[in-house]
DNA sequence: ACAGGCATGTAAATAGTTACATGATTCG
DNA sequence: CGAATCATGTAACTATTTACATGCCTGT
């Protein structure tokens, strides 16, 4: 029985209560998003696999007269996602392509660099608002008992801070060796 | 001409000096690979496309009878690598199962959530002495003028020495919770 | 002679995104 | 009534990894 990652996202986002795929989607995009994301065409294809493997189990939950299945974890599918959780973590990947430009930035003019770092520092940035708009829910939530998200979104601030510090300390580091204007 | 990042990365390999596929696998493997990796299986059919559309050039270039093909940049591939270079960012992405495990932590007794931590701290430590190991070289290669190589190196360890720091403050934080054994 | 590194490539599988199609319901 | 949201799904595409195949060269 290999599942793929994404099967543990959703295995571990049914664990509390039941979900529709829909509401899974929701779930993952403003809470895992940032460092595990699905999008449904992983997620509807999964949830079927996961029910054929006795992982989980669906039901109709229509709302009104709208059609809506909720899938619920299953003992097995439990049983499944502890046995991930205690297996140390294997995947540790990161796309940056700001770090891939500024890697390769000495192929521009000089002052052309500082603008790289500026950009990763904006974005980095406005994701911390993000990140921040999101802490009072999850406040909220540990408060109910399960502090992990909150801990899980508060390293998200922590390290999109960490990350627009050094951009904006690379960025007057290199200001500092070339002024903007070298004067002729 | 729509390139796909890894293009990109190829391009930026050969911009110094030609090199064959199997050097910029391995350039990548100890530079890019931490924010950027790219595998053979990209690497060669990308370099095809790459000269088809004339922005590297092949050419023979066997070491004693070994057969041997090295790229060039063409003028412009140059260009290209330019353009892309100015484009603000646009691919920001990390997959952190370690992050994700904790994140439904919830679901085990609570003394299981501080190995999962600790997995998390020793990957990250190792990470920064592999990291350290390479530091030598990039900073020979800085005093050869070009500073960008070492500055991504050195975040890649700023990064990791803060993440190993993150994890130690959360393990001691859960620790100091709930003690590792409670006295029944 | 053999191991390990140099060198090039492909096939198959896996992962993941994007865009599209469909249709109901709710709210202003 | 129209827009937004709820809801489910698929097809096509893009990306990427892994494993395999092949063979030469160098150093021990």
């Amino acid at each position: 029985m290999d599942l793929n990652p994404t099967a543990y996202v959703i295995l571990g986002m049914v664990s509390r209560e039941p979900r529709s795929g829909y509401e899974i989607k929701a779930l993952v995009d403003d809470s895992t998003r940032f460092f595990w994301a699905a999008s449904y065409g992983q997620i509807y294809p999964e949830l079927k696999r996961l029910a054929e493997a006795g992982l989980v189990e669906g039901a109709d939950a229509p709302t009104g007269g709208r059609k809506r299945t909720v899938y619920a974890i299953t003992t097995a599918g439990e049983q499944a996602l502890k046995d991930w959780l205690r297996q140390p973590p294997s995947t540790y990947e990161m796309r940056e392509e700001g770090l891939l430009k500024l890697f390769f930035a000495g192929v521009l003019p000089r002052e052309e660099a500082a603008p790289i770092l500026a950009s990763m520092r904006e974005h980095r940035q406005r994701t911390v608002e993000r990140l921040r708009a999101i802490e009072p829910k999850a406040v909220a939530k540990a408060d109910g008992g399960d502090p992990f998200p909150l801990m899980v979104l508060r390293s998200g601030i922590e390290f999109n801070e960490w990350f627009a510090e050094w951009c904006e300390r690379m960025e007057s580091q290199l200001l500092a060796q070339s002024p903007k204007k070298r004067s002729s």
